[in-house]
DNA sequence: CACATTTAGGGGTATATACACACGAATGGC
DNA sequence: GCCATTCGTGTGTATATACCCCTAAATGTG
């Protein structure tokens, strides 16, 4: 088996991004989308700098991801007290689709934990860590 | 740790092509690219629906990889026998480019099998499997 | 306080990816 | 052999992603 490790795990992610996808279809937003406006209420109206460091986002990939889901009206941005800084939040909108979005995200990451159970999915996440030089 | 199963594997997959990117950087192509002229080898001036089928890209997805392998000179594309199908074959141009990153990918992916293992290799192959459906 | 440096974002350009639609070519039924 | 259907590609539009350079704002140094 000498297929190449870093492709089986990009026609991985695209499949599995399929998968959720459909599966958060009714919400009408996307597993990226929906990871994004999860990470923005955690940290709390935070800058493009701070949520890209969160998410390990190239700042200006972030920037354009987050310009869609301001399109979206889903977030609005603001100038933070440093004139620099534009901080990002959530809005009501962008509220109302994330809830309707998580019972299905449970639904088919409670799926995907059954089909590898707890041990795959510490393997799993051991693997991707040795893999990328992530320890966590 | 309820961290979302997809956004991990998307993340490492990212990681992972950046890993393996860099490791072919001198070759002047990239990881998928490197992974398509192979492809295109094995299959023999396939048409894009045998390639898109073989890689499970979608066909206009593939067209557009393609394109950028053709506008670098490493692939020249003709019409087919069916006046409907493309054919793609890899030009001397591409071929030396893959001969340059043959050793720098079996490097990367060497050191890659031996961060996880031969154990850890299948236990990948056995976990992405059961994730995204697929038996083999 | 003035000026050099650092920092935060935006924009240009680029690859990789998918879906929906249009169009021309082959094929099959009659 | 005509015509309906199927099939292979191309194109429009879209998200997700990264690198590089520019600008404006803050900060630190003398």
């Amino acid at each position: 088996m000498d297929t190449c490790v870093c492709m089986d795990l990009r026609s991985a992610a695209r499949r599995l991004t399929e998968i959720y996808d459909s599966a958060l279809a009714p919400s009408g937003i996307t597993t990226p989308q929906f990871s994004q406006l999860h990470q923005i209420q955690a940290l709390g109206t935070p800058t493009f700098k701070a949520l890209s460091e969160a998410s390990g986002l190239d700042r200006s990939t972030l920037g354009r991801n987050i310009r869609v889901l301001e399109k979206l009206g889903l977030v609005d941005i603001a100038v933070g007290e440093d004139a620099r800084t534009r901080t990002i939040g959530v809005t009501k909108k962008g509220q109302t689709a994330f809830r309707k979005a998580v019972p299905l995200w449970k639904g088919i990451q409670g799926e995907m934990k059954d089909s590898i159970g707890s041990e795959g999915r510490g393997q799993l996440t051991q693997l991707l860590g040795k893999l990328t030089g992530v320890t966590a």
